[in-house]
DNA sequence: TGTACATCAGTGAACGCGCGTTCACTGATGTAC
DNA sequence: TGTACATCAGTGAACGCGCGTTCACTGATGTAC
């Protein structure tokens, strides 16, 4: 054993790891901003101190939390939105999606939808700009949807962005909703799934009267 | 001024708005669960056991908040609605009138997009009770419009549910662009529009093919 | 393979500080007569 | 109007506690030869 690289490595990368982890559980009850370092490292079992081998701060340990988030619920976008189109059965299969992500990463979905708004800067911003990356990538599929010939690149983007916060939205609706429930989990589906319906019809109809640069109607 | 009645209730109030108050401005850079009692006592100028004879605890204030801040949003949402339907001068309308309220009302806004997704269980709840209650008044609302005709009442709360939190989507947006970037506000502007105008063509067409329970459509 | 030295993740004591809460108090306001 | 007593918003001292951060340390792992 004494010759296997990167034992120190990976024993530092599994601490890194519970911390994280500890951290994660202890958000469930209250905000980042008054998460404390000695909360995080006593649920660990390590010493306060060790906490600083790893993150400079609770907040610098909140921006790899949102890695680490949004690092998870980015194949689930990509599939969402791969299955998002029109259709009764895609945006079936897009609720299950979002159902089945919030039961899997429940703490990582409370953890967005929390420090999305919350009061820890570098933190909003780092969701800030992954989220924009994520609207841009649901753009560029929409794009290639043959339901968008003609339309502009700005309004696939403010279609993206309807979509990322309706998929936001419908995430934090579930979480809301205990898994002891499922009639309450029946009553979020039934409605996001009209609410995604409902853009859809207006997608489909979006160039009816309007020039591809969205111009208003001419009554 | 002696038989003035109410000078040590007037003076109450008094203090206690200035609780509220000095909490709400040191919330623009934390949240609700790292709000200290004796920072706002301090930012008052009054010594921290006064506290007590106002809140039981700094989640009761944030309570407190919850009906003052949604109080101020009340008017404004019944003016939205009773805008908003279709038609681009109502869409205007309405931008102009969230726009508007978030120059005069930036931390009451701030307050609800933060907590509403928060770490204190109270006051998450108080948020959650008066948005259920704006929406259901969007609903009674949207019913009355005859582009409501034959809609069910399951159809008229789900878009009433979309409005609300697009509502809260686009006055977030303008909260982040600083009120010194006109071009910013412009680009939130355009935007919630085109967003605001899509969701009113489906409208507009959803029962095209569909019952008015809103049934799948047969392809 | 064995030895000598370097690295560095985690330790534990110590620090000064601000926290929430308690308590008995003060003195202006309110009330009864 | 004047007097005597009650109410109660705000005070200030005191408490025990957990916080973030510093520091010199230990001992297992890694590296050079």
């Amino acid at each position: 054993m004494s010759h296997t690289p990167g034992v120190r490595q990976a024993r530092k990368q599994r601490t890194r790891q519970a911390l994280l982890d500890a951290a994660l559980d202890l958000l469930e009850g209250q905000s980042l901003s008054s998460l404390g370092l000695r909360e995080v490292t006593r649920a660990v079992g390590v010493a306060p101190t060790a906490f600083y081998r790893h993150f400079r701060s609770v907040e610098d340990l909140g921006v790899a939390l949102v890695e680490e988030a949004l690092g998870s619920l980015h194949p689930m976008i990509r599939t969402t939105v791969s299955t998002t189109g029109d259709g009764e059965e895609r945006i079936a299969r897009a609720i299950e999606l979002i159902a089945g992500h919030v039961d899997v990463y429940p703490a990582h979905v409370r953890f967005i939808a929390r420090e999305r708004h919350g009061g820890v800067r570098p933190v909003r911003e780092a969701i800030h700009d992954q989220l924009a990356r994520f609207t841009a990538e649901v753009g560029e599929a929409l794009a290639k949807d043959p339901q968008s010939t003609d339309w502009s690149g700005d309004d696939l983007l403010m279609l993206a962005q309807l979509y990322v916060d309706q998929m936001l939205i419908t995430a934090s609706l579930f979480l809301e909703a205990p898994a002891t429930d499922p009639a309450e989990r029946e009553r979020v589906s039934r409605i996001a799934t009209r609410q995604l319906r409902l853009i859809g019809i207006g997608r489909r109809h979006w160039l009816d009267r309007h020039g591809p640069a969205g111009a208003p109607p001419t009554p």
